[in-house]
DNA sequence: GGCGTATATTCGTCAATTGGAATATTTCTC
DNA sequence: GAGAAATATTCCAATTGACGAATATACGCC
């Protein structure tokens, strides 16, 4: 991987944020939207332009699209993800996209499909709305 | 400094092998310009951008204007720089660029008033021409 | 003051990036 | 198959970014 792509890729608020909240571990596609308060359009865009460049990857749960970061991280981009937790602590943007993360991450549903993800489980049993 | 102005000086080819050398010491517009083989103008545009945000200082030697690193470093970009050294090791732009810059650091003259930028001594005598 | 060297700025153009609006696709449920 | 939920894609306008060419500025020497 090219260090330049990885920096094309950080040097985009938007995608900043996302992988910031990508490195407390997978998110669906609408608790990133939620959490960012932009649009989906918006926020799917970002999502393919990182996906193109390998800095994440994506898991269809049912009709959820799971993002995370890339499993096999390549040394570059986890030497400067690293960077990113370090550095990003003393901004409040960051602060704020992490307090709305806790409060995603602890509804129940939201547990149950992530911790599928993480663990390799299978698929679940009924589908439900799970954003809002 | 914010992150993200960080990564958006990265995220320029010219501007990261800039920051690479100046990662090695001070360097004057004209040295950076032989090193990467650019156009003067060209140079001289991603410093000024560089400069703006804070990320090099500049201080003039009679004609010569001399770029750094910042004296005082915020840690954010500390920390990003150090990542970008340890990164770059791999991409043969950047071998090729310090080869460049280790003949140029060892012409007397430059290394003379490269030296006088580090310890803050007292202006050269005489001018001459010192890039090529 | 005139000249040469080194560096910076302005102007114009072209390509890339961004984001909104509308639409398409995928998956699941019934 | 129809409908709903989630996500992706296309089209378009506006902005930004990069670079070449020409020009301007700064400094030192004579």
């Amino acid at each position: 991987m090219k260090l330049i792509q990885i920096y094309q890729c950080l040097c985009d608020e938007t995608r900043l944020r996302i992988l910031h909240l990508l490195l407390r571990g997978p998110l669906c596609v609408c608790h990133i939207q939620k959490i960012l308060g932009e649009s989906q359009v918006n926020i799917s865009r970002h999502l393919g332009y990182l996906k193109e460049r390998g800095m994440v990857e994506a898991e269809r749960h049912q009709n959820w699209m799971i993002y995370r970061l890339p499993v096999k991280c390549p040394p570059e981009l986890e030497a400067n993800l690293k960077c990113l937790q370090d550095c990003c602590t003393t901004e409040a943007v960051f602060r704020g996209d992490l307090a709305k993360l806790q409060k995603v991450v602890s509804i129940r549903e939201v547990r149950e499909v992530l911790d599928q993800v993480c663990c390799g489980a299978p698929a679940l049993g009924k589908a439900k709305s799970f954003c809002r």
